[in-house]
DNA sequence: AGACTTTTATTTGTCTGACAATTAAAATTG
DNA sequence: CAATTTTAATTGTCAGACAAATAAAAGTCT
């Protein structure tokens, strides 16, 4: 936690890296608790509303977590997955919309990505995984069903698919790549025609990774990342006609 | 914008939970100015003090920026790549650091999302992809060079690879996955003898990237994952050896 | 002695009010 | 009309206060 006065930014901008910094490279360890902001506040010589500011940054990364109370303080934080596939999502959901992305750009990604998974989820797979993708096609299959429902129900067959690998770090690097997708895929209409399709694949390849076949599941889901393209195609072209 | 009183956490976590709902969801739009923090404080009914750590939390995920002077403020922000590569970096170092990820599953996971690239790769990479791939394997190959310095190079060589895909989202998924390893991987001490085979195998890489024949990148990334992960081992039984 | 209650000290969370620094626009001046 | 000065708005920082939570310490009763 060294007091670098050279640096950019803001007071509370150079306070949160420079506890970032200690925690990253490990001069901070987990659970460790972090001084007083009253001592913190005399070690920086700033305020202590300044502080506060540069730990609520670090809160919102999730580097720190703070209790109140005669024994209590800032905390350097077990940063656990869920707080991390969150990061993800929330940034890759931004970063999607923010960036003139095109749908074909990011189907390329996410299912190139999802392709590199099968060969292990094919190996690995439980039977929950399999039920889990089953009982999202179940789903997927009702009548009635809202099209954010089902596009809900796909990022959840999709996750399983994933998870099948049992890696847990892949799954932490696909959560953004899965569900970051899931507002441009919102903009399509799913008619039952496509619906019934999509469902068809999905046995496809929820059977070949029960059968252990990986190619048969890679097969699949480039039919799928295809489909997909052309169904977001036509909701363009639609949408060029009205204008 | 809601007020919503319902929901858990301090104040300050609320207001921030509630503005970053708004930006989310489109409510707010990219360089659209958000109320001075008095209007906010006003809005919320809360002090100027706990608006400013909600905004502080913003800007900590980069979603706001804010500007001094008679038309400053918080405007939220348009998301760059540089960014949310930096987001996803330190995010995915953390969680690999803090979760007691074996070398082995985090290698597996590297490897299986590099060679997702590699079709992409063999099919659309540039002149320049080649060269700073082949600069590169120069710099590994000079002796004297520190561990730390051969990993940094060859994180840029991996970076170089997953470019060459030429689809942004894609390198922006990948940037965790690789760089988050240097940590671990500078554990691993590289004698001559594992440079020398290592950079044979990048050779192997970028040769067949350049005679766009992905097979044979696949087969010659995943011998690197095998011989890496079997570097990690012998530091391992090195260090329990030890004790 | 042991279980329960009260007090106390510590720490974060919030509020208030003030002033500095920055910046663009408005007013002034030559 | 151009250059300069003033003004107003806004974020950044500070100081001091009190509320709320919480665990440890002290006290009390059986």
């Amino acid at each position: 936690m060294k007091k670098s006065n050279s640096s950019k930014g803001d007071l509370s901008a150079q306070i949160a890296a420079s506890i970032r910094d200690a925690i990253v490279t490990g001069d901070l360890i987990v659970d460790e608790r972090l001084p007083s902001e009253t001592e913190l506040s005399e070690q920086f010589q700033v305020s202590r509303s300044t502080v506060r500011e540069a730990l609520k940054r670090l809160a919102a990364q999730a580097l720190i977590r703070t209790q109140r109370g005669a024994t209590g303080g800032a905390f350097v934080n077990h940063l656990k997955y869920p707080d991390a596939y969150a990061q993800q999502i929330t940034t890759s959901t931004l970063l999607l919309s923010m960036n003139e992305v095109s749908i074909a750009t990011a189907c390329e990604a996410r299912y190139a990505l999802e392709r590199a998974c099968t060969p292990l989820s094919a190996e690995r797979r439980s039977p929950d995984h399999l039920a889990t993708m089953r009982a999202e096609m179940h789903r997927q299959s009702q009548p009635g069903l809202s099209d954010e429902a089902f596009c809900a129900s796909d990022v959840a067959f999709h996750r399983a698919l994933v998870d099948g690998a049992e890696n847990p770090v892949m799954s932490y690097q696909l959560a953004g790549a899965v569900e970051a997708m899931q507002p441009l895929m919102n903009m399509i209409t799913f008619t039952a025609r496509s619906r019934e399709r999509i469902v068809e694949l999905h046995t496809q390849i929820t059977d070949a990774l029960e059968a252990k076949n990986a190619p048969a599941a890679d097969a699949a889901l480039i039919e799928l990342e295809a489909y997909t393209i052309s169904l977001a195609q036509d909701v363009l072209k639609a949408r060029q006609a009205r204008q």
